[in-house]
DNA sequence: CGTATTTGACCAGCGC
DNA sequence: GCGCTGGTCAAATACG
């Protein structure tokens, strides 16, 4: 996902900006940031005069908190609103299986149309409305094998830095090792064959591609499904890869350097298959939109390794402060 | 030196 | 049967 929709919903938190406490205790940050506005300005102001501003500061900050307060508030709602909305109609509509891939080519391509159809509209949502059919991707697998018939297929996508267009690595907290690469007929982009090198019995398989219409995304398509934990789960410490359930979609965060994705495991929510018919909202609308990233930032201000980094990232930003 | 990646060759399914 | 295509293998190469 792009974090720049977030912003064009002024979701964000503005962190930088301006200065914010998240923990009352924290005496030894209170006093540097004292100190240094002493040595700064205390030539110049009176002792009353500085006290004054750091009440007024005081005073500005827990505003400020009140009302990020009311926000996370009025996210938590929303998210608790969508979620038993989405219970609601899942409840309604039983799960249709995946169906088992076709040894015909074409008919398991319009499988995954069909499957994949509601899962692209949600990411066409949060990809600044970047169409991406199924049907584009060339994702046309023809492996008629009894192994990869009953494996279940998980597609998800990652948008990447415009620039960096030769990489074909996605970050989703899983071991793998590249066997094959190999251009398609229908996307001048080669395509990277991954398999999973966790653990030697794990039959997970993964292919990368860009996709044809925006080649800063790239289409992951896994195919099974791992038979052991996933090991940046495991290594809680490192804390760079996260996974959460963002309501019913399962979804994993990477934090990296070149910049926040989010990857969706956009097939396990198969139930809407006929989402024309759907009483639901359809998920482009900007409303649903704004939801959905209302949703990501109360997951991610649940989580508690989420808040420690921000408050490690804040409390650096203090001291960083402290050195102007 | 061990491990991961690259890349050309090979195999199998499908359509004609 | 043949050609096209996607998927996999494995030797060569790169890298830490």
């Amino acid at each position: 996902m792009d974090y720049s929709s977030a912003a064009a919903y002024d979701t964000s938190l503005d962190l930088n900006t301006r200065p914010l406490r998240l923990f009352d205790d924290s005496p030894p940050i209170k006093k540097e940031v004292q100190s240094k506005i002493l040595s700064d300005f205390g030539r110049e102001l009176s002792a009353k005069e500085e006290s004054g501003a750091l009440v007024e500061e005081l005073h500005r900050v827990s505003t400020e908190n009140k009302k990020l307060t009311e926000m996370l508030t009025v996210m938590g709602e929303s998210y608790n609103a969508l979620r038993s909305q989405l219970l609601e109609y899942m409840s309604k509509n039983p799960e249709k299986e995946l169906s088992p891939i076709s040894k015909k080519r074409k008919s398991e391509s319009s499988n995954n149309n069909n499957n994949n159809n509601s899962a692209n509209n949600i990411l066409n949502g949060m990809n600044n409305g970047n169409s991406e059919s199924s049907s584009s991707d060339g994702e046309s697998c023809k492996k008629p094998r009894e192994e990869t018939i009953k494996a279940k297929i998980y597609r998800s996508y990652v948008r990447t830095e415009p620039s960096d267009t030769t990489s074909l690595v996605v970050k989703d907290g899983y071991q793998w090792r590249k066997y094959g690469q190999k251009v398609t007929r229908d996307n001048p982009c080669p395509r990277a064959y991954f398999k999973c090198s966790f653990a030697p019995t794990c039959p997970v398989k993964k292919k990368v591609q860009r996709s044809v219409e925006d080649q800063s995304i790239l289409v992951a398509t896994y195919e099974g499904e791992h038979n052991h934990p996933n090991p940046s789960q495991l290594e809680a410490s490192s804390g760079s890869n996260r996974c959460m359930t963002l309501g019913s979609v399962p979804c994993s965060t990477s934090l990296g350097t070149s910049g926040p994705t989010i990857t969706l495991d956009l097939t396990k929510s198969k139930s809407n298959t006929s989402d024309t018919k759907s009483p639901k909202p359809r998920t482009e609308t900007p409303e649903v939109r704004k939801l959905l990233v209302e949703q990501m930032a109360s997951s991610l201000t649940k989580d508690p390794n989420f808040t420690k980094a921000l408050a490690a990232a804040i409390s650096g930003r203090f001291l960083q402060h402290d050195t102007y």
